[in-house]
RNA sequence: UGCCCCGUAGUGUAAUGGUAGCACAACAGAUUUUGGUUCUGUUUGUCUAGGUUCGAAUCCUAGCGGGGUAACCA
């Protein structure tokens, strides 16, 4: 098992000088706030692992809050899935599922005292009139004409907004602060809009909606947070949130914010992960290409490679550009420790053994995984025809390649040396379609009893006993993007045309005619393969999670 | 143009006034029945300029560079 990294950060820091001095009586009480709009992708795993991370390293709680102030983006099915991601990432939050929902009443109960203490008011601008009030940042803002109105007529007011008297847009509530302020968030934010919009929680209830700054802060308060642990766009806002919960006089969290995760090769925005589903880049959310949780899962990452990942990479306040070879590294190491070894042949080329009986079979031993010596051992049938892989043999190989060549011994993997003596060709299109070869008994299980050493050993499928498949090859998303890319250069032209690649007729060794969904294989040489979600019993069909490491690739795409 | 945040090897991070470490990447070698794994070694770094100090990646000032910010989005 990978262990997983004890991390310690600048966050991690604050909290243990908050102990140190005894604030918020020892608790520690994180939270994790999507907002149920779109599928979690890798960067929200990043503030999962820190938030509920955090809860159990302090033995705190963390709790799971859906941040649903905006009813015409939210849906239900965004909510389930986010409670499925988090799960599988291997968390549990404290108690009930909350959403800021929860508290419109207590919100508007506050927004009346607000009012009441003259430090909120009911504003006819427009958004746009708003706007122009607010002023550009260089110069301070001009006061809304509607900045002084009385108590009584803004409760009027307010109570008719949301009695639904007004048309949609028509109004705001904002808090009264500083038109002045060099913090554009203090200018006034708007509190409540008017939107007759179906809720997916509170139905037709409401018709004015709060704002998220509005609505943050104290459903952090109320649920007893002390640390509300968020990304660094929201820094400017931190003097906002402070304002209100101090003129509310209610408990006050203490937000930290970190820079999100930045991952090269793939795109991060929902914006952008929406455009490339709608768009019909992917074949969904969970298409083994994207970056979201669903995606990567089905891809065949695992939870444990996911969190070592998040403990890797860090937790900081610096903007940054992760390497995505970072995160395929972390999915190696677990599955190199934890995967089965299984032979699979992606581009079969018949070999047949001419001093092998036909009709004969036998049966040759495999260890599971060397890595791990508990996995055991399986038997594999071998027999007269066999698959390798075609990249295995070349009739004119280059300097340093070590596998099949006419006239050359090669070692069939925990099989037998076999020579390779003709090369049977396609007459009309000079392909190689078959190799008479011929193997030496003496080598069984690879081992020459003369001594005599064989570099290259290569893996095999018997003919009669593979099984077919479809195997999805994936590389990156995006390709690298050109030195200077001008700044109108649309970001789809960096997407990867290989980013997958379907292989039809791959032969497989019959032990995975009976994978299930859990399985994580190793192919040897190949890389790493879970079965997908679409096989049925008549159709294997599996992803490649990531390739091996492959020395030898690299050396000859250098030298190309 | 104001304000805020951030600058440590190629990348991500540690060192919190006292020897600049680690991981990934790269490169070289050893081992290997996976050109995998494992092991060993090498290259590469504190944005710049002042200041404080016996001593600065760390504190101060200025500059430079990067990011954020002017929704009734979150």
């Amino acid at each position: 098992m990978s262990q997983e990294t004890k991390s310690t950060d600048f966050i991690r820091q604050i909290i243990d000088h908050d102990l140190s001095i005894g604030k918020n009586q020892g608790r520690v009480h994180t939270r994790f706030p999507p907002e149920p709009n779109g599928y979690l992708h890798i960067g929200h795993a990043k503030s999962i692992c820190l938030n509920f991370g955090i809860a159990a390293d302090y033995g705190g709680k963390c709790n799971l809050r859906f941040d649903d102030t905006n009813p015409e983006t939210e849906e239900t099915e965004y909510v389930e899935g986010i409670m499925d991601d988090v799960r599988w990432l291997g968390f549990e939050w404290d108690g009930e599922v909350k959403y800021a929902s929860d508290i419109f009443d207590q919100l508007y109960e506050f927004a009346l005292k607000l009012i009441r203490d003259g430090k909120a008011y009911v504003c006819d601008l427009t958004a746009a009139e708003v706007g122009q009030y607010r002023g550009p940042w260089s110069e301070p803002g001009q006061d809304s004409p509607y900045r002084n109105r009385s108590v009584e007529e803004n409760l009027d007011l307010f109570e008719r907004m949301k009695n639904g008297e007004f048309p949609d847009g028509s109004r705001t509530l904002r808090a009264k602060i500083d038109m002045a302020a060099s913090n554009m968030n203090l200018r006034d934010p708007a509190m409540y809009r008017i939107r007759h919009a179906h809720h997916h929680r509170t139905g037709d209830k409401w018709c004015i909606y709060p704002t998220y700054d509005w609505t943050h802060g104290q459903t952090d308060s109320l649920e007893g947070i002390t640390h509300s642990i968020c990304t660094l766009e929201f820094e400017q806002h931190r003097p906002l949130y402070d304002w209100f919960v101090e003129n509310l006089g209610i408990h006050h969290p203490q937000q930290i914010e970190f820079a999100r995760l930045n991952l090269t090769n793939t795109v991060m925005s929902k914006r952008r992960l929406l455009e490339l589903v709608r768009g019909g880049n992917v074949a969904g959310w969970d298409d083994p290409r994207m970056p979201t949780i669903v995606g990567l899962r089905r891809r065949g990452y695992t939870p444990e490679s996911i969190r070592n990942f998040c403990a890797r990479i860090g937790v900081t306040k610096a903007n940054s550009l992760t390497e995505y070879g970072v995160l395929e590294q972390e999915i190696r190491e677990h599955l190199n420790k934890t995967a089965t070894r299984v032979m699979a042949v992606l581009d079969p080329l018949r070999v047949v053994i001419e001093n092998y009986p036909a009709g004969e079979f036998e049966n040759r031993e495999f260890i599971n995984n060397p890595e791990d010596p508990e996995a055991g051992t399986r038997q594999v049938p071998f027999g007269r025809e066999l698959f390798i892989e075609r990249s295995d043999f070349m009739e004119n190989p280059p300097k340093g390649y070590f596998r099949l060549v006419p006239g050359g011994e090669v070692r069939l993997r925990y099989g037998y040396f076999i020579k390779c003596n003709e090369v049977i060709k396609d007459p009309q299109t000079g392909e190689v379609v078959e190799l008479r070869c011929t193997y030496d008994p003496e080598t069984s299980g690879g081992k020459a009893p003369d001594g005599r050493k064989v570099k290259g050993t290569i893996h095999w499928v018997s003919a009669n006993h593979a099984v077919d498949a479809e195997v999805r090859l994936y590389e990156a998303l995006l390709l690298d993007p050109p030195e200077n890319p001008s700044p109108e250069r649309d970001w789809k032209e960096d997407l990867n045309p290989n980013s997958l690649v379907v292989v039809k007729g791959a032969k497989l060794e019959p032990v995975l005619a009976t994978a299930t969904m859990s399985d994580r294989y190793q192919f040897e040489r190949l890389g790493y393969f879970c079965l997908d979600k679409s096989a049925t019993e008549s159709q294997l069909v599996f992803n490649r999670t990531v390739t091996l490491k492959d020395s030898w690739a690299k050396e000859q795409k250098k030298n190309a």
